[in-house]
DNA sequence: TCTGGGGTCCTAGGACCC
DNA sequence: TCTGGGGTCCTAGGACCC
């Protein structure tokens, strides 16, 4: 038997914030883009609990945020910190794990098969993992256990906050089957209106449809929707997983037309890239820029170079090259995008770091 | 209420080659 | 002269997740 851990950190980013700002806990406290940068455009990345209780939600626009409780601790995101932090969390969880997939930032898969061959030996090993987190970390986190992926990781939304749920491969149907069809790992927005259109508004209702007619209306997604929706889910712990793209994008404080700030913010963001890309030795020969315009209307342009590169310069060439062509001119834009992607292994020259730490 | 930034995966048409 | 099918790459866009 398969056994398999999710493990989620509970409001990670505030929750990394308080370690150094002890003074924030217990208090409605959000991490926010700075609203100084953007002209208070952001959304709330990150709510505790406290702050929850009013209704705060990440996502929530901070200016809507700020309607609703105006004492609430505001604090600018620092994405650097919280990789920090989310390196000794993910070292952690790898101590617990035959096989260990790290899902994002705060959010890992801990297959345990080998070392637990029993319900009860998963639920401890999930109990001690929890407790080193609170105690070498002062981390809360979430817990799913289950005897496959998809119904972990549901397992840990029913776990939050700061619990650990086991979800048993004979009661994997009946734990989902009352659920929205929306809370579905991988039914968002979109798809969750269009399967309540057709009739099936719990996650049950999709088990019990005929998957011939599933597979008719949403043809290979069909089939996945009625497995996921009956608790079944073969995909491995990925232990080796590798970069695909990298990006930045950033929204303007106002929206501009101006092409010299766009060039700007491009050749900024080109740089930010290219020092990632050298970070993980890695190629490029895709670049792809997006524009988002003032009324949300969001256009990808993207050019395959005839070589790999590695050159920012190049990144940032190729960026504003596809924007002199294909922008509309004169229309505000209200955030644009850089991304390179087709990545390769790089075997080239060191980087000036590697060599002054005789690597 | 007015909407961020980091990603992944999938689809689909057209070009091009065999 | 008219007619295939498969494979791969390129480009654009959409849905989804955290």
């Amino acid at each position: 038997m398969r056994l398999i851990l999710l493990v989620d950190m509970d409001y990670f980013f505030v929750a990394c914030e308080e370690l150094r700002r002890p003074d924030i806990k217990g208090k409605p406290a959000v991490v926010g883009s700075d609203p100084r940068p953007t002209g208070g455009r952001g959304v709330v990345m990150t709510a505790n609990y406290p702050a929850r209780k009013f209704g705060l939600r990440s996502g929530m626009p901070l200016s809507l945020a700020y309607r609703i409780k105006k004492d609430t601790i505001y604090m600018p995101e620092d994405f650097e910190y919280y990789e920090q932090v989310s390196r000794k969390v993910m070292d952690l969880i790898k101590k617990y794990a035959d096989r260990f997939e790290q899902v994002s930032i705060d959010e890992a898969f801990a297959d345990v098969s080998v070392r637990a061959k029993s319900y009860e030996d998963a639920l401890a090993l999930a109990a001690r993992l929890k407790k080193e987190m609170k105690e070498e970390l002062g981390l809360p986190c979430s817990i799913g256990v289950s005897t496959n992926k998809l119904v972990a990781k549901m397992a840990s939304e029913d776990a939050k906050p700061n619990g650990i749920k086991l979800v048993k491969e004979a009661d994997a149907k009946e734990f989902l089957s009352g659920k929205r069809v929306g809370d579905l790992y991988g039914v968002g927005k979109k798809m969750g209106k269009v399967l309540e259109g057709f009739g099936y508004k719990t996650i049950g209702d999709l088990a019990k449809a005929n998957p011939v007619v599933l597979v008719e209306r949403f043809k290979s997604y069909g089939a996945e929707l009625h497995n996921s929706a009956n608790g079944i889910d073969e995909s491995e712990v990925q232990e080796n997983w590798e970069v695909k793209s990298i990006g930045r994008e950033r929204t303007f404080a106002r929206d501009t037309s101006d092409r010299e700030e766009v060039a700007r913010l491009f050749g900024g963001m080109s740089k930010e890239v290219g020092e990632e890309l050298g970070k993980q030795g890695l190629a490029f020969k895709v670049v792809t820029i997006k524009l988002r315009y003032a009324d949300f209307e969001e256009v990808l342009k993207s050019r395959s170079l005839t070589h790999r590169s590695v050159d920012p310069e190049e990144i940032s060439r190729v960026a504003i090259q596809l924007f002199d062509r294909y922008a509309e001119r004169g229309e505000e834009l209200r955030k644009i995008g850089v991304r390179v992607s087709n990545l390769v292994k790089y075997r080239g020259q060191k980087s000036m770091k590697e060599y002054a730490a005789g690597g």
